[in-house]
DNA sequence: GGCATAAGTTCATTCATACAACTAATCCCG
DNA sequence: CGGGATTAGTTGTATGAATGAACTTATGCC
């Protein structure tokens, strides 16, 4: 219920919306480019409507045209529309617990470039650390076309307004001022300073994208995030629901016995430490015990995915999602854990029997919150085009 | 992200929309009734096209002119605007485990009619209960006016998609085809099916629609609807948030502690019981032994609240809100919970130190999903008032 | 080469809002 | 009591966006 007048001009931003969206998200289901007359069928508006739309688009360089494909039937050729190669773009960064890295995502979305640094990060130095991730930034920068926006993806709570870290406890940071930082140490960030969000989000969102892509319309389902910390993130009709702050999803906080957290039981170093391994052995090492079929791995991983199951099971009776997707680390494990967390939902969902619970293993690449972040920015292109048209 | 092409008219519609909602939103914070100049003022609209809107509105019955005002200033005096009296309505009504009601609500959100009728609920026969419900609606549909639609609330799991009530837990009712047996029983109910939903979701919105009035101008709460059972609902800026199949909110029935479900700690009865009061002692003789101190009704006061806080902090962890609202039996008994609560949130919510949870008591009214069920009705007419403007 | 077919363009029409001038109804003040 | 100031609401013209029909362009098919 947005309390805005609508003027004449907002019904030509929405249809140039509209339409910049249908190109955009016909292509994304695989099809072939659409012509200006698909887009007038799929949309409902007149030919001249679209014609004038997009004629305006190519102009401002948010879509291209195609050369026309060799013609299968009688008629005038259609001249395909796409999305701009290499015009447009974001960069979405992160840092996290084990690595750290900067991607560069188009309109198209796909990967211009990208550069990942693996080092352990706990207890890091907050300055330093973003001083490096500036200077990724700056890296890729240069090559990259013009900029939409950045994103910064974090394992902790973010304040959205005064772009303040204000916990991570995973790399125990604290009230890190992280705009400030990378503004001194990236002209690109102090241009276009980063959205940040928490990494679950924003990998979520890529969730999104790739179920989208994947054929699945506006997909619902709660993403479960294991990285070193465990998050979610809840999306809804294609839609992410971040809750009041951006602070939702915190799953792995959550209390499932006696006091202890969820991350407590079934976090990656709670997990290797029932396996009986050392806690700094790493995934791997825990993979390759499970997949010789070690009972203490084999075990860890059934408690942890009962514990997980029980924690999601409280989850979706609250919000009413019955796809989880498993991601980070536990994709991996998801052959493990898959069972024991689909059993605790069974039983401990009140609607279970009528809304048949799934354990998905997520379908979006590797270290997804750098592409969500980017696409993040370049949502905001597709949700209001005429902003972007002239300047670059 | 609607995929729909804007044309001309739902310009039009949606200034339509604008101005009635915002003639009614300034009467709901307690201002004088506004003009068409206060409208074009508030909405930026042009005062000829607020003039224009407003006539139709008038016209089709979903507005009304006051008498002017004595007029206070120079100038000539303005004609101030308001819902129409019980012109248009909606029925809610309700069947909870011990009681059944229905409540007539006109446009201005006067409740024009109700019928209330106590009983203990638990294993009746569904379809006596539900000729029941059907002939209360009856008594009040020949003096009600126009109607707009019906909603039916439900302490369950309800398909609002068949129209079938899965699961009543403690109704002890499973698989009911409601809304078949209330057309049968009611044609008043043949005629607009009603709506079905879960108790607390439509108390939410009642709750929201007090808040609003009370100044508050989108506000964002978990409800905590304390009945016999107990169950929750998401109010973000205004906006209710059912989750999937609208089966959001089962706190209820979220695991606390060693394979214990909320409701088994601190429903009704087990609060009951934990006071050493008989379990059909009711609600008036736990308010009594707590009010002379007896340590028994403290105690599990005490205890409750304790359960009750830290299932509400798993949900805030997750849904990131901060207001806490107790409502039903829980208003009542807010006096002892809200510490224990209080210090389960700040002991278990991860952002709890950036944003200082509150538990308030609930503002709406006694009976509020009644009411909220109505007002989900009206409010289909200020979504979209063009359809409503000439047919009734 | 002519006909059928489909894509895209041109142009007059429609319709909702904006803007400005105007009328209406009141108070204030001499 | 009458004129000026002030505010509410109306009237009429202009603007801008979408529409629909006619038209042009570019192809395949026979």
């Amino acid at each position: 219920m947005r309390a805005t007048a609508a003027r004449q001009g907002s019904l030509r931003e929405h249809n140039l919306g509209l339409v910049l969206r249908t190109v955009l998200d016909v292509r994304a289901a695989h099809e072939p480019p659409p012509s200006r007359a698909d887009v007038a069928a799929a949309t409902g508006l007149a030919k001249a409507t679209v014609s004038a739309l997009v004629d305006r688009l190519v102009a401002g360089g948010l879509l291209a045209e195609l050369a026309p494909a060799a013609p299968l039937r009688a008629g005038r050729p259609a001249v395909p529309l796409t999305a701009p190669t290499a015009t447009l773009a974001a960069i979405g960064t992160e840092i996290n617990v084990d690595y750290l890295g900067v991607r560069v995502v188009d309109l198209a979305g796909t990967v211009l470039d990208e550069r990942i640094a693996r080092t352990d990060l706990r207890g890091s130095d907050p300055a330093a650390t973003l001083a490096v991730l500036g200077s990724l930034v700056e890296e890729v920068a240069g090559t990259a076309p013009s900029l939409v926006g950045t994103a910064l993806a974090l394992p902790g709570l973010v304040d959205r307004s005064s772009g303040v870290l204000r916990l991570a406890p995973n790399l125990g940071w604290r009230d890190v001022d992280v705009t400030r930082a990378l503004s001194e140490a990236s002209p690109t960030l102090a241009a276009h300073p980063p959205m940040l969000a928490n990494e679950a989000d924003l990998a979520a969102r890529a969730e999104s994208a790739a179920r989208h892509v994947a054929g699945q319309d506006r997909p619902s389902f709660l993403y479960v995030s294991g990285e070193i910390g465990i998050g979610s993130a809840l999306v809804l009709d294609g839609e992410l629901f971040g809750g009041r702050h951006g602070w939702a999803g915190e799953v792995g906080h959550t209390v499932v016995a006696d006091g202890r957290t969820l991350e407590q039981v079934a976090g990656q170093d709670a997990m290797l430490r029932a396996a009986g391994l050392e806690p700094g052995a790493g995934l791997d090492a825990l993979v390759a015990a499970a997949e010789r079929g070690r009972a203490s791995a084999t075990g860890a991983l059934e408690v942890a995915g009962s514990a997980l199951g029980l924690a999601l099971a409280n989850v979706v009776n609250v919000v009413d999602v019955s796809d989880l997707v498993l991601g980070g680390t536990y994709a991996r494990l998801a052959r493990w854990l898959r069972e024991p967390v689909l059993a605790a939902l069974r039983s401990h969902v009140l609607a279970a029997p009528w809304a048949e619970p799934h354990v998905d293993v997520a379908l979006a690449g590797e270290l997804p919150a750098m592409t969500g972040g980017a696409l993040a920015q370049l949502g905001r292109v597709l949700a209001d085009p005429a902003d972007w048209l002239s300047e670059p």
